[in-house]
DNA sequence: CTGATAGGTCAACGTTATTGACGTACTCTA
DNA sequence: TAGAGTACGTCAATAACGTTGACCTATCAG
């Protein structure tokens, strides 16, 4: 399938980004932690904050996981104040996330760490390094394999 | 902390490594869960076959998990004949982990697919986007964040 | 012989997810 | 306006995978 020495760097490569990911991830999930929270109310903030107004249904989609696995944590986040669920002025079968003041702080607090990470990480790896890292993910997310 | 320009840049940054992450896994996930296994297996695999004679303590390491934890994975990948457990010849204490035949062709079943969906997609990345990505990657790892 | 090390194992528990079934509120269409 | 479809909530059972804590055996080193 791949020579030797191609197949060496390809598992380099896997192994980069089981270890990377990893890294990526143990900072916010040490803070969500210190407050009883997973990186499932990570994920419900930050695409809340992205899309003002998010359906249940369309986070659904998104988070790829079934309603039953999403309804405790966004009761969580509600009634910690962070998100508030309204139903939709038109549909009102449908309802609305909103983030509030308190859970853009904690998903900024969050996020900074991220981005500070990124960004420390992209100059350390040199000119052009983020471009092409983008670029790779990119390609990787419009790949069929992706589950969504 | 950062202008708004750069903040959407890094919270783009992190989206990709999480949709990126998530259609990477996506397809070696599937095939282990056709044979009644997951990640922890799989991570196994992988570090046995590339030390092969890994102590269960160096294992341990490796994972970060515990070792109540790894022991399932470890006995699953042992009664289904792919992996061999044996005490170290010097030290009778340690137990040295090798992987057989049918743990390497499973392995090489998954390694495989991730190996190709990575060249596929640095190849549709363009010139120089492979060892930019390795670096972003590698400058995360040696990040002191990373738990291990 | 003694203490330290490597590992195995039992038990209780927690989190996060699943599938399945069913209920409620609401909208849309014939 | 009755009935079908949609969006969401919720109860229940189950599973995978992890944890902490305690205690055990086997082995090694001084």
């Amino acid at each position: 399938m791949f020579d030797p020495n191609r197949e060496r760097e390809l598992r380099a490569a896997i192994e980069d980004f089981f270890f990377g990911y990893r890294a990526f991830t143990a900072l916010p999930d040490r803070l969500l932690a210190e407050r009883g929270l997973g990186r499932t109310h990570h994920r419900i903030l930050h695409f809340v904050r992205r899309d003002d107004g998010l359906s249940i249904g369309a986070l659904l989609d998104i988070l790829g996981i079934t309603k039953q696995a999403l309804h405790r944590p966004i009761k969580d986040l509600e009634s910690q104040g962070l998100i508030v669920i309204a139903p939709d002025a038109a549909d009102r079968r449908v309802r609305r996330l909103t983030i509030t003041d308190g859970g853009r702080a904690l998903e900024a607090e969050l996020t900074d760490a991220q981005m500070r990470l990124l960004d420390d990480t992209f100059r350390q790896a040199g000119e052009g390094a983020e471009a092409a890292w983008r670029a790779v993910m990119d390609s990787l997310r419009a790949n069929p394999s992706d589950p969504r």
